[in-house]
DNA sequence: CTAATCCATAACTTACAGGTTATGGGTTAA
DNA sequence: TTAACCCATAACCTGTAAGTTATGGATTAG
């Protein structure tokens, strides 16, 4: 199963100071670069590079007034992330004939 | 939020690679080094390497049998990744009825 | 007993991603 | 107009992680 949506998603939120600003984004809403960095850690340069990445990745959008850029979450963009969660339990559920799997669930 | 074991899950799952093993096993049950080598498009020692990772991430589990090693998928190990996501779509959610944040968004 | 097999580890190479500083375009303030 | 500010891009450096080959221990087969 080629995905290469899933693959990019997993990629951005693989790195943590990526996946910081975009909890941050989350938790807080819509913010400015200059914000960002303030709590990021990095460099401005730095959280700029992330918020293309996120941006690339549908995970934030973003909103130029005047001289500041205002990014935001868009948790919808998790929804593959969680597809595919729920295929991988499924296979797992689908396997549960399996008389041995079903003993080593309970013991669990 | 400190979360190491957020972070060694994406971290792990972040590679492509990586996760496709996981997906085979989620998909077609426990299977051998050999077995998954066979299809992985990469050496054994590599494929040797990916399972140590996803061991360490609670991903697989595994069970010696003679020279043969036998991997299997515990996909309850992604219950923090499902959790996580959950929160950041509830911290959204919680600033729907926030009303600034509304009219911050109505004046775009 | 010998040979073949399975797998893990070691040792090494290398690509790339994430970090930095430097810079400049566009915008607001004075 | 000039100066200060915000941010994106360019150019560069570097650590790490994913890949490779080589090897050996343990186990099974002949």
């Amino acid at each position: 199963m080629v995905t290469p949506l899933q693959d990019f998603l997993f990629k951005t939120l693989g790195d943590p100071t990526r996946r910081a600003i975009f909890e941050r984004l989350c938790r807080q809403g819509e913010q400015t670069v200059g914000t960002i960095t303030a709590s990021a850690g990095v460099s401005q340069p730095a959280v700029s590079k992330h918020l293309g990445v996120l941006l690339q990745a549908g995970l934030v959008s973003d909103r130029r007034h005047g001289r500041e850029t205002h990014y935001r979450a868009r948790p919808e963009a998790l929804a593959p992330l969680v597809d595919w969660t729920k295929q991988m339990a499924g296979f797992w559920d689908a396997r549960l004939d399996d008389l041995e799997d079903l003993l080593r669930r309970m013991d669990q």
